[in-house]
DNA sequence: AACTTTTGCAACCGCGAAAAA
DNA sequence: GTTTTTCGCGGTTGCAAAAGT
């Protein structure tokens, strides 16, 4: 089945908006919110689709978007977690206020990918880096019985890497909240679901973590003892 | 000054997931 | 349980401004 567009795109407006556009989706949004996107242009008066009108306010116009270039701080977060997330631009845009995820892909695209190869000299460079650069694996291994004890799992790090981009050793427990300092020293309990009750309780920062865990190994739950998960 | 190329960013598109019917 | 609708995400594109020739 062919899927509906998402709006008629016959006498639509697209590209650039006006600031005339702008006030009036704003003042709209003030005024009644948007609990539906597909019908608030229609609603405003705008001669736009739903999604645009998402996109504009999520990116634009939203009163807590932070404007202006990014920090030395904010662009090494977004290295660091990129690390860690790959390319969820949205979970990374949680860990950074005011900022999109659309923003911080501007960014990666534009600037920090350059440095980070910039700044890793010995990375070789890849026959094909538009087909391998972003593609990370995980890797999973056994860990030696004497580094876990009788019931519990071993996890070293949560990011993936490549070959040419290991991670800092620790980065990730660094930056684990409090939540998790039961398994700060690396030993993960062996009841794995209890972690996903904790990062699943609508917290951002349990969101967050959640990503990182999905991401990392799909499901706790199918780790067997003593496996590693690099 | 005029033209071309590069860069940076806003916006679009298609897809999958989640929610609603 | 299935279908339809809506939302949100990530990849990509288009265009204006800046830089280079």
């Amino acid at each position: 089945m062919v899927r509906a567009p998402c709006c008629e795109k016959t006498g639509l407006n697209k590209g650039q908006w006006t600031p005339e556009e702008d006030q009036v989706l704003v003042e709209h949004i003030m005024r009644f919110g948007h609990g539906n996107w597909r019908a608030l242009p229609k609603q405003a008066g705008l001669l736009r689709c739903g999604k645009s009108c998402r996109l504009r306010w999520m990116n634009y116009l939203r009163p807590d978007i932070k404007r202006g270039s990014f920090s030395e701080e904010e662009e090494e977060t977004i290295v660091r977690l990129h690390r860690m997330l790959g390319n969820r631009w949205s979970a990374i845009a949680k860990k950074l206020p005011g900022r999109t995820d659309n923003e911080i892909k501007n960014v990666w695209h534009t600037h920090l990918k350059k440095k980070k190869l910039v700044t890793s000299p010995n990375t070789p460079v890849p026959e094909k880096p538009e087909e391998s650069e972003d593609k990370e694996r995980v890797v999973v291994d056994t860990v030696s019985p004497e580094q876990t004890s009788s019931n519990d799992y071993f996890v070293s790090s949560c990011a993936s890497v490549s070959e040419s981009d290991q991670m800092e050793e620790g980065l990730w427990l660094e930056a684990l909240p409090e939540e998790f300092s039961a398994i700060g020293s690396g030993i993960m309990p062996q009841d794995a679901s209890h972690l996903f009750n904790l990062c699943d309780n609508g917290d951002d920062d349990m969101e967050f973590w959640r990503a990182i865990f999905v991401r990392a190994q799909g499901d706790l739950t199918q780790l067997s003892k003593g496996q590693c998960i690099f």
